[in-house]
RNA sequence: GCGGGCGUAGCUCAAUGGUAGAGCUCCAGUCUUCCAAACUGGCUACGAGGGUUCGAUUCCCUUCGCCCGCUCCA
């Protein structure tokens, strides 16, 4: 699609959204506010379907994942745990003269003669620009060009004719401080936390400060024994949680995909570490095999699991009503990867503003559970009598090529860390030794699988791909646009309108009404009576609904064949057929569930 | 946060240094028959604040929001 053309498929949808009571802007009586959006009747009710169709399909459909509902606000340490104190929150600095802005420690350290200037002043008006200004040239530069890079500066300050002051210049070695790209001074830089933070008690002070979590799967992890604890449930085995999150986003964008506020399905999902599997199942399950796509079984270590994942989720999305052809995977190169991830999958969605992630599953090791059993110095591990059996019944020299095949392991993480040969070696046997002697004993700690997803973000995928324009030709031929939001009936915010046909006979809005009762007990109804019948399908058709019944005389017995019968109304091919009132329920509660 | 563009009714678009107009939508009503029909009537706007002015939607400044680019997205 052309680049216009996207643009103008967006603001559409944007203006759809407003006008039938989808999304709003937040605080928008008070001039709205960057990157937050309230959903409105049809929006809420699109959401509720979509975390309630996550929840079934992830937690009631199964038997291995139990739910969570944590505080958006934890103890402060949950952070430095994760992470997230430190990493997100990066220095950033612009470059003063073309304003393009760098990560203040991803800058290459430069290295020639500075050229400092007190300011400058234009002799035509005698305009004074006080401001100070450096250039770095390299070495064998002449200053000319330092001069020139200058000039443009101080132009850039509103002086047409521009004489430098205070000239002087300054050897400078492995500096950061200048745009590499064309040796101008940058401005300092400038922390930008991500994370949203507040105080908690009524004294706002430092020793206060609490962060408005930017994740949901912490409290997982920070839960983990007590759901294990409580919830009878044992590795491998998942926790889900569906909650808000928060992240001060740079530059929140392409409406409500890149919000501040905004809500998580996540699942983390407890596996054995593959030598657990090992040493129980007697080998690991290859993912070359395929065994993925069918029940998980014993023998499956990481790698399967994850694809397992990636293969429910896609699934999920098909349900619900977004096929394969719209959906993108993408599998992150060994690079890309963070460190503690193992492999990290993107299931993208083709947005009109361009191929977007929806989702993303990665396995994630142990990394988050030790983490947290380091900083809060509570244990993360579980036991596992089988698993102590099972070792028991191991022959020596297998339980050698394990420990010499997870000293290995161990050993090319530590190098890909950078630690050095000299200290990597022991480390390495060390950790290895201590991570066998624990499952020896039938103590480990879970590694997880994490399929995240973005509940808004799921959102604006099933509202863009739904959407629909079409030309339609009425019997007196004339032509013209219909808006039809084509949503899976599973997801439609409203399954079903009720019309009478018209709205002076009481008559007809009687039985209507009757029709409306009889159906509401099954699924959310629309009852609609005013104006023009045709009028009011195309209303329920950019609200989505899926179907619409209309009662008329007919219904009332005039043609007696059709006594207590009503028009039913299909949305997507505007067919209609005539349905016995008492096959209503089971018609459409069939359609809704299966369709 | 930087640069550029934009901001009049729910939507699309007018006009004007003298107090905002149309079409569609929406609401109410008339209509015995199925895809935004017709007719009658009605509601609704100069993003916000400040300045200049007798008077500002119009000129100036600030601010907020939206779009595009930069940046960011663990």
């Amino acid at each position: 699609m052309a680049e216009p053309k996207t643009n103008e498929l967006m603001e559409k949808i944007v203006s759809l959204c407003k006008r039938r009571g989808f999304v709003f802007q937040s605080s928008e009586i008070y001039g709205g506010i960057q990157g937050f959006w309230d959903y409105g009747p049809l929006g809420s009710e699109l959401k509720r379907n979509v975390k309630e169709l996550w929840w079934n399909a992830m937690m009631r459909a199964r038997e291995d994942v139990v739910g969570l509902d944590a505080t958006i606000i934890m103890h402060p340490q949950i952070w430095r745990a994760s992470g997230h104190v430190d990493t997100f929150s990066d220095p950033m600095c612009d470059c003063l003269l073309t304003k393009r802005r760098f990560r203040a420690d991803q800058i290459e350290p430069q290295s020639g003669i500075a050229y400092h200037y007190s300011g400058a002043s234009d002799p035509s008006t005698g305009k004074q620009v006080a401001e100070p200004y450096s250039v770095l040239l390299p070495p064998g530069k002449p200053p000319e060009s330092a001069r020139r890079t200058a000039t443009q500066f101080y132009a850039g300050r509103g002086l047409a004719q521009v004489e430098l002051q205070g000239e002087r210049t300054e050897k400078v070695e492995g500096s950061t401080r200048y745009n590499p790209e064309n040796g101008s001074l940058l401005t300092e830089a400038r922390p930008f936390n991500l994370m949203l933070k507040t105080y908690v008690g009524p004294v706002a002070d430092e020793d206060n400060i609490a962060y408005l979590r930017p994740e949901t799967a912490q409290a997982i992890f920070a839960q983990f024994k007590n759901v294990l604890e409580t919830s009878r449930q044992s590795v491998p085995f998942g926790i889900g949680q569906i909650g808000k999150a928060f992240r001060n986003e740079v530059t929140p964008r392409n409406f409500t995909f890149r919000s501040r506020e905004f809500e998580q399905m996540e699942l983390e999902f407890f596996i054995r570490p593959d030598e657990a599997v090992e040493v129980l199942a007697g080998g690991v399950a290859q993912a070359a095999a395929g065994g993925w796509k069918g029940s998980p079984a014993s023998d499956w270590g990481w790698e399967v699991w994850h694809k397992y994942w990636v293969e429910q989720r896609v699934q999920f999305y098909e349900d619900i009503g977004l096929p394969r052809t719209s959906l993108e995977e993408y599998w992150q190169k060994p690079e890309e990867l963070a460190h503690y991830a193992r492999a990290t999958v993107d299931i993208l969605f083709k947005f009109p503003f361009g191929t977007q992630e929806l989702e993303g599953i990665a396995a994630r090791g142990d990394f988050d559970l030790s983490q947290h059993q380091k900083h809060s110095g509570k244990s993360m591990e579980v036991f596992e009598e089988e698993l102590k059996n099972a070792w028991g019944r191991l022959e020596e020299a297998k339980r050698q090529d394990l420990l010499r095949r997870t000293t290995e392991a161990r050993l090319q993480a530590l190098r890909k860390k950078g630690v050095a040969e000299a200290e990597a070696g022991p480390q390495a046997a060390a950790e290895a030794k201590a991570f066998v002697d624990k499952l020896a004993r039938g103590v480990y700690i879970p590694h997880v699988i994490e399929p995240s997803a973005g509940a808004d973000r799921l959102i604006l995928a099933l509202i863009c791909h739904a959407f629909h324009e079409e030309e339609v030709t009425d019997d007196k031929g004339k032509k013209e646009t219909r808006v039809v939001m084509r949503f899976h009936p599973r997801v439609a915010p409203i399954k079903v309108g009720v019309f009478p046909l018209l709205k002076n006979k009481p008559e007809l809005v009687r039985k209507a009404g009757e029709v409306r009762d009889l159906l509401r007990p099954h699924m959310s109804v629309f009852y609609d009576d005013a104006g023009a019948i045709g009028r009011r399908y195309r209303r329920q058709d950019e609200a989505g609904t899926p179907f619409g019944v209309t009662i008329d005389f007919d219904t009332l017995g005039e043609t007696p064949d059709l006594k207590e019968t009503v028009t039913l109304r299909h949305r997507d091919s505007m067919k209609q057929e005539r349905v016995p009132i008492t096959e209503l329920v089971a018609r459409l509660t069939a359609a809704i569930r299966g369709a």
